[in-house]
RNA sequence: GCCGACGUAGCUCAGCUGGUAGAGCAGCGCAUUCGUAAUGCGCCGGUCGUCCGUUCGAAUCGGAUCGUCGGCUCCA
């Protein structure tokens, strides 16, 4: 039987506090932080300063489970203010959250056994309806989030009101790991990292197929569009960066070198260079809107510790596109973009999207007036597409607001992808102009935007979204020809150069090794087709067919195949 | 950057309380020419991340450093 999130999460609300009791018992010294349920699961803080070691964990499982069989009872009651304080007396973190909650109101807490906890609930009636608890791992938390704070070490475990449920979660967790994007692109030969180069990506040849293939698809879009391909050098001077306002927000992310008594920073994104190619040349309002786009790779310093295969990386490709039109062309342009970006996420099944408008951060530049119009834009053209979407206070970029995409991937995760910015600061800072009807001089606005985000990241989901078996047109070999013996071979070079013909990847895998251990070496490469030729096949002119999904395919003319793999291709 | 764990052959991993390394897979060689997920035999391969230190002696102990992983914070 399914549960429903909210039973769920009182379930492992309750596990939580299970677990603080678990923690109390055995080590008592240990000070209470906060226990919430969250997406899959729950948390407990605590402060203690030994940490806790595998051994720990083992232990405090074990305890775990005598009080679940103990079964106590979940008990509130709410108490004044002062009571509260003298309650949690040793507790300080607790004391902290007490105080901070409004004077007058009663405080609620919650006990079960020998534990009671601050807390609003709501909490199972007994820990027995707790069913199944696994404790995950371990890590340090700052207290409230904020790294000014002291770390805490936080406990993940989960629960399920059953065990089968439970397993059936952690199966899913391994299923996870398996399609890992670091794993399988090392086991397909896609990419790697070495220690010479942290959060540096090294493309390998079959992954450069795979990025070329993507990309081809991405211009091609992108000119059918309207779009202009531009390309702006890796390293501007630092007089660039000063006026863009870089400098002043991003600096700390930036990478510089010094040439000739000059600084000149590695560019951390690519709108200033593309703004000097739109000020080359004198614009016409009937030039607008004019759209440049850059597959521009970027670097960015990001902290030693953010760094996660490609989902995290120091630099990347954007891919960037800069859209300057007229005050009144935004909404449209806006509802184009999304359009596009819409039509870019179907072609891999990501049907299934979330907007998020972020607007003004704390580290901002431009007028009031300025953000407000850019907010307000942004809200209509999503409001006039009836597009449902969340707001993300204080999240926008520090030139202007932005509506960011998430999408939900094959396993049901969620990834965010592209972005579409709105900016009329830029242009103010770089006094963009174009002439307008009247004659007269204009400023046009600027929209940033990016629909893969990086194209880094967005090969490091497509991976572990198709766990590797990645569709035919980005295949690095879409066939492989596995001649059953030495005479075969000729036979199979024929048909491989035909295929090649077609513009299919092909290879044949001529190693003197029986038909079983090809098909396996295939299988796990995850080509999407295999050919199998021996006498059968060379006399009739045939191709014995294996599909890496559905297996054998029975055997075909090569031209039915030709024309079969030809219509998946397009 | 912070907390914690980890770092042994190309890969996956073993090596207890200190006595200078071992397996499987991969690679190479030979035999085999074999029909839908692993043919057999043999060979090669490691200054045990790096640097200091303790010790007669360090993969094993201590420190530092780099990197990786799980989180926190941050982010495309």
């Amino acid at each position: 039987m399914e549960s429903s999130a909210a039973e769920l999460a009182r379930l492992r609300h309750s596990a939580s506090h299970v677990l603080a009791q678990a923690v109390k018992t055995l080590y008592p010294d240990v000070k209470l932080g906060i226990g919430p349920a969250i997406e899959d699961g729950f948390y407990y803080d605590f402060d203690w300063q030994e940490g806790f070691t595998p051994d720990d964990i083992e232990k405090i499982e074990a305890e775990i489970a005598r009080i679940i069989a103990a079964n106590p009872v979940f008990t509130h009651r709410e108490v004044a203010k002062d009571e509260a304080l003298s309650l949690f007396a040793d507790e300080p973190y607790k004391i902290d959250l007490i105080n901070e909650l409004p004077e007058n109101e009663a405080i609620s807490i919650y006990n079960q056994g020998s534990f009671t906890d601050l807390c609003k609930g709501p909490h199972v009636e007994s820990a027995n309806q707790i069913g199944a608890i696994k404790l995950l791992s371990v890590a340090g938390a700052y207290w409230r989030g904020s790294e000014k704070n002291p770390m805490l070490q936080r406990i993940y475990g989960t629960a399920f009101p059953t065990q089968e449920e439970l397993n059936i979660h952690l199966e899913r967790l391994e299923e996870a790991r398996k399609r890992d994007h670091r794993k399988l692109g090392k086991e397909l030969d896609l990419f790697s990292f070495h220690e010479e180069g942290p959060g540096f990506p090294f493309w390998h040849p079959k992954g450069m197929i795979v990025l070329n293939e993507l990309l081809d698809y991405w211009r091609c879009e992108h000119s059918q569009r309207g779009y202009q391909e531009v390309k702006t050098p890796m390293i501007l001077n630092e007089d660039l960066w000063h006026r863009s306002g870089h400098w002043d927000t991003y600096r700390e992310n930036m990478y510089f070198v010094n040439i000739d008594e000059q600084v000149f920073s590695v560019k951390p994104m690519n709108c200033p260079g593309t703004i000097l190619i739109y000020k080359d040349s004198m614009k016409s309002y009937r030039d607008l809107p004019i759209k440049y786009a850059e597959l521009g790779h970027v670097h960015r310093h990001e902290k030693s510790g953010v760094l996660q295969g490609l989902f995290r990386v120091r630099a990347f490709t954007q891919d960037d596109a800069h859209v300057f039109c007229r005050p009144e062309q935004v909404q449209e342009e806006i509802g184009k973009i999304i359009d596009l970006i819409e039509s870019l996420y179907s072609k891999f099944g990501f049907n299934e999207y979330r907007i998020e408008l972020s607007t003004r951060p704390e580290k901002a530049i431009g007028s009031n007036e300025m953000w407000e119009m850019a907010e307000t834009a942004l809200n209509e053209t999503l409001k006039s597409k009836n597009i449902n979407y969340q707001i993300n206070e204080g999240d926008g970029a520090f030139y202007g607001p932005k509506i960011d995409f998430h999408i939900k991937d094959s396993m049901g995760r969620s990834w965010q992808l592209g972005t579409i910015q709105l900016d009329f600061s830029m242009p103010e800072r770089f006094e963009l102009e174009y002439i307008g009807e009247d004659g007269k001089s204009h400023r046009p606005v600027m929209i940033h935007r990016a629909a893969f985000g990086s194209i880094e990241r967005f090969m490091g989901i497509l991976i572990e979204h198709y766990a590797g078996a990645l569709p035919l047109w980005l295949s690095p070999i879409q066939v492989i020809i596995l001649p059953i013996a030495d005479r075969h071979h000729e036979y199979a070079k024929e048909t491989a150069s035909k295929l090649a013909e077609f513009g299919i990847r092909v290879k044949v895998d001529s190693r003197n090794e029986k038909t079983g251990f090809k098909i396996r070496e295939a299988q796990m490469e995850k080509i999407p087709y295999m050919l199998i030729v021996g006498d059968r096949e060379a006399e009739a002119g045939r191709v014995s067919v294996r599909s890496r999904e559905s297996g054998d395919l029975g055997a075909m003319s090569f031209d039915e195949f030709a024309s079969k793999i030809n219509a998946e291709n397009s």
